[in-house]
DNA sequence: CCGGCCCGTGAACGAGCGGTTACCAAGTGG
DNA sequence: CCACTTGGTAACCGCTCGTTCACGGGCCGG
């Protein structure tokens, strides 16, 4: 039920707000005031499932599960690989502000909040 | 049947409200007010065993059977030390409030009440 | 065919967690 | 008041988990 699907055949498009983001989820863009973040298509995924789900903590099995479908298997790096890729493009895009919160043995969490640049 | 696998298996996801506490199932987490508790996962389970049945003394064999699984060795400390973790971890959160309280013999009782600041 | 970018995997490393233990304080009964 | 049981606390260590880097295959455009 909640799978790749979701990305592709929802088209909510509403524009969201997130911190200094702003969010176009039908053209796959994310935006820091006018810079571009430049994300990859699977970036993006990861992104607007955490960002969607906005101050609650994703755990990482679900995250996979919301972007790949399928079952997480044990060692599987994907989703921590890309969400230090998403980091990354976002902490240049927008220094000053972190965006993506760990949770040690559960998973991870969006939240803007501003940091010493 | 009541294991290990009713945290993980069991989404009922119902949040609850107790005293200061706002319990989140699905993310693991537990919010006292805005602030966030930050409980690891074993905290948790231990947290929410007592939690789930507030008011009620709960035994110290049955803490351990709920979380850990298996029957309890007769000098396994576990259920202490975690309880002395989660107690530790909310009264930083939510001060002038305890929770968990001793059953001297017995076990332990979650019951929010409000103390000294 | 070639070059660049994207995706996924594997390994090394460090941080954080979980379970144990030892010691001390508190409670209980004679 | 004392001996004994039970709970509280802190420190410790092995190991899991997260972060990061590096590499190779796949895809696409030129």
């Amino acid at each position: 039920m909640t799978s790749l699907q979701s990305f592709t055949s929802r088209r909510t498009g509403a524009i969201m707000r997130l911190g200094e983001l702003e969010v176009r989820p039908d053209e796959l863009q994310v935006l820091a005031g006018s810079r571009r973040v430049g994300l990859t298509t699977r970036e993006f995924q990861v992104f607007l499932v955490l960002a969607e789900r906005c101050d609650r903590v994703v755990l990482r099995p679900d995250i996979y599960e919301l972007v790949w479908g399928g079952r997480m298997s044990r060692r599987d790096r994907s989703v921590d690989v890309f969400v230090r890729r998403v980091r990354g493009k976002l902490s240049i895009a927008s220094p000053g502000w972190a965006y993506i919160h760990t949770h040690f043995g559960i998973g991870y969490r969006f939240s803007p909040e501003r940091i010493g640049d």
